[in-house]
DNA sequence: TCTGGGGTCCTAGGACCC
DNA sequence: TCTGGGGTCCTAGGACCC
């Protein structure tokens, strides 16, 4: 067991990760504004992606962007465009497919792929084969991704940031892995989140090395599946898969949610919110012509605080009217009086494709398609002229109070 | 940090069945 | 019922991610 060779046969997995991404998109546009402090999230109100000349100055992510106009005002600070991130991600992808043989779309910045030793050898070993990749990916779309190449999905998340940004970093010999394992904080491993650094910490796990080394049977006795499968993934076993051709319709749950200012603690304009939030998460099933028979909703206090409530629907539906129906009789459950509420929310759970959702017994389904074919007359007129033309009355009542 | 928005997976425990 | 053991499904909520 000592001289473990490194097998030959076995597929790599490669981590690409999109240099300050937002940021780096708008730039592809903006070409003067390179080399500036630059931030996008002006219309969410904070800062989601900085450039690298803002992180110096100071700004952080989550950042105030009244906050970011006040203490630098050289900082440019744009909106996002969300269809032209997905089109250069898209593009991304298309081109890592020719070098790798599966491609997994991790978000709209991040992806994963499965790399034949083959085709790493075709290139002339990893440094090129990263080296070449890298330079195809900046000369056709002009922004820049971090890659890191490795025995398995944890190892290769871990090395695309060790030389961030616009690292290219290989860890397949062990030594190299050790070195990297020894240099990653626990907080900082992929998967280990606030809550478990401190109880790893107080066993005196302090590294990603330090978790490797750990008896497994101690820490199975401690932690539960997630910890021990990120172990297992840094001491070099494959656990995750990547995950390619995952269909989009399979999703799970759509959520719509919004912070709204003033803060408030009028029923009516919160009841107005979670209209507003309703219309959004069904519009989005029915571009993806799905139904949802199962409803969360939310209110978050200006203490940060959440309050969930659920209701189900008798049939599939995506009619705000019927998941609106639905909720009300929750709703008060979830209000306190002169508690300030700041966002609300409507999450569309046990998502079915319209197609197969069930008839049921009493028309209901109908109903519910009639009056989802209204709604789409609605989006259509939407989306003619503009967000605000049309809505549900519910939500049209603002200025009342 | 006066702090946005959209997701996924895992687990414990209860309901129900044989 | 002063009752054993095992299985499945569902749900609430925790934790984490970009």
């Amino acid at each position: 067991m000592s001289s473990q060779k490194e097998d030959q046969s076995k597929d790599l997995f490669l981590h690409a990760d999109g240099d300050s991404f937002f940021v780096a998109c708008e730039l592809t546009r903006r070409p003067d504004l390179k080399g500036k402090p630059v931030v996008v999230g002006e219309d969410r109100g904070i800062a989601v992606a900085m450039s690298p000349e803002a992180k110096k100055l100071g700004v952080t992510r989550g950042m105030p962007t009244f906050r970011i106009k006040k203490l630098f005002p050289e900082v440019v600070i744009l909106p996002h465009h969300f269809d032209l991130y997905l089109e250069i991600s898209g593009r991304m992808r298309q081109i890592l497919s020719s070098y790798a043989r599966e491609v997994e779309e991790y978000s709209i910045d991040e992806c994963f792929a499965r790399v034949r030793p083959s085709e790493i050898k075709y290139f002339g070993g990893e440094k090129n084969f990263l080296k070449e990749l890298k330079e195809e990916i900046e000369k056709t779309l002009g922004v820049t991704y971090s890659l890191g190449l490795a025995r398995t999905k944890v190892l290769a998340k871990q090395a695309s940031k060790l030389e961030k940004p616009g690292g290219m970093v290989a860890l397949l010999s062990r030594e190299d892995e050790m070195k990297a394992l020894k240099a990653t904080p626990i907080g900082e491993i992929w998967g280990i989140g606030r809550r478990t650094v401190p109880k790893l910490t107080a066993l005196g796990v302090g590294t990603a090395y330090d978790l490797v080394r750990y008896p497994e049977g101690e820490m199975a006795k401690k932690f539960s599946r997630p910890v021990l499968d990120l172990k297992k993934e840094l001491s070099g076993e494959e656990i995750f898969e990547v995950r390619s051709n995952v269909d989009p319709r399979s999703q799970k749950s759509i959520q719509a949610t919004a912070t709204f200012r003033p803060a408030s603690a009028n029923p009516s304009v919160i009841w107005r919110e979670l209209a507003r939030n309703a219309e959004e998460a069904c519009g989005h099933a029915r571009e993806v012509r799905l139904a949802s028979n199962k409803i969360s909703f939310f209110v978050k206090s200006s203490e940060f605080k959440y309050r969930y409530g659920e209701a189900k629907l008798l049939f599939f539906s995506s009619d705000p009217g019927a998941v609106l129906n639905a909720i009300e009789p929750e709703f008060p459950k979830l209000l306190r009086k002169r508690e300030r509420i700041r966002s609300t929310g409507v999450i569309l759970q046990n998502l079915l494709r319209e197609e197969k959702a069930p008839l049921d017994l009493f028309g209901r389904q109908m109903e519910a398609l009639k009056r989802t074919r209204v709604e789409e007359t609605a989006d259509k007129i939407r989306k003619k002229f503009g967000k605000g033309s049309i809505g549900r009355a519910s939500s049209m009542r603002r200025k009342k109070d």
